[in-house]
DNA sequence: GTAGAATCGGAACGGTCGCCCCGGTTTTGA
DNA sequence: TCAAAACCGGGGCGACCGTTCCGATTCTAC
């Protein structure tokens, strides 16, 4: 992988560069993805024209911003992954991104684009991989039902995100998400 | 409520008003909200004026399809809510709305805007309360669980329509939609 | 300090889309 | 059949937004 040969920054540079990240991750966490590309540029005290110096693309700028946020969201996948009860783990894991995620909007964004923008995503691979390993785990033990792929879970964990997001913005506890738990767990009419 | 002393419309216009609406309906359950308005017109073989002409703005158009297809699912809703099984009858709503509003993008994105555009629905007001009624005599009958009120399954609905239409389109069956399901049946930890 | 390169910033471009205007056409009623 | 009223259609306006361009500015190396 060809990454470190660039010629570094001027200093000025690499300070626009830092702090056009850090509005852009503000303004995406906020007001999602459709937050105009200058409102990002003015935040960050620069011109839209340094933000293109710096990334291709609004799309690139996005990407940028969640692989961050995603690689963070690995890290504490992984420190919660490893326990002798897979079944605690995967439901605390679960519990956890859908509150990471759900309060930004960004990111909520980004899930409801059918996850597009994040298959191309080493950090989500990563992500993911251990997010599996513990809900295999899981369903070894009969903590969580046998009769679901992991995909499926993906797909219930990115509404658990918007209905929790949705709960929140409306003041209530989100009991929609422990509905979707349950039903995550060992059903009686489980086959063995 | 004032509704018919309006004079009654020309030939042509009544024509083309019916054009309009065939082609929005099409267009917007196949592509969704955002669909312009030209290709509307186009579809129906009219100009954009004469689209202006009869709805005043986009978002009308749209709200009057809507309306239209929510009196059709409202219907049925009320010919299925009549039963001695409340328990099943809620599930067989439950999953009869879902597969009708997830073959519909139009729906899908509005149930997704949170809902703000069929708040101010009539027919969904008829809706929503045959539904609840339904929700309310599972729960009595205790195939429900009795921890989630009505605001909270329809949330559920929502989420169930969007896993719905993603599971279709990757053409594998929805065994999310199972998992809710079997979420809002009664638990065991339930109280009585 | 100075030349030269790297970088900046914001005006401007191009494309999209909702919406309006108005000259021309069709329908209606007598 | 014909005049008046209703209606049509599509060109065009204005707003928004991603992106590009280029003269001005700032930094770096010597």
């Amino acid at each position: 992988m060809s990454k470190q040969p660039e010629k570094p920054l001027r200093a000025d540079a690499r300070r626009n560069r830092a702090r056009v990240l850090e509005a852009a991750e503000e303004l995406f966490a906020s007001d999602g993805i459709a937050v105009p590309l200058d409102d990002i540029a003015r935040r960050a005290g620069v011109g839209p024209g340094t933000v293109y110096r710096h990334f291709p693309t609004k799309e690139a700028l996005f990407q940028a911003v969640l692989s961050e946020r995603i690689a963070q969201l690995n890290d504490e996948v992984r420190s919660r992954a490893s326990t002798d009860d897979p079944g605690a783990a995967f439901f605390d894991l679960f519990d956890h991104v859908v509150e990471a995620a759900s309060v930004n909007k960004g990111i909520c964004d980004a899930l409801e684009g059918s996850g597009a923008a994040l298959d191309r995503e080493a950090a989500h691979c990563d992500f993911t991989s251990a997010f599996a390993e513990v809900l295999a785990s899981a369903q070894e033990r009969g903590a969580v039902r046998a009769d679901i792929r992991f995909n499926e879970v993906q797909s219930l964990l990115v509404s658990c995100v918007a209905m929790h997001r949705r709960a929140v913005e409306q003041n209530r506890e989100p009991h929609e998400v422990a509905v979707v738990r349950d039903g995550l767990r060992k059903q009686p009419s489980d086959v063995m």
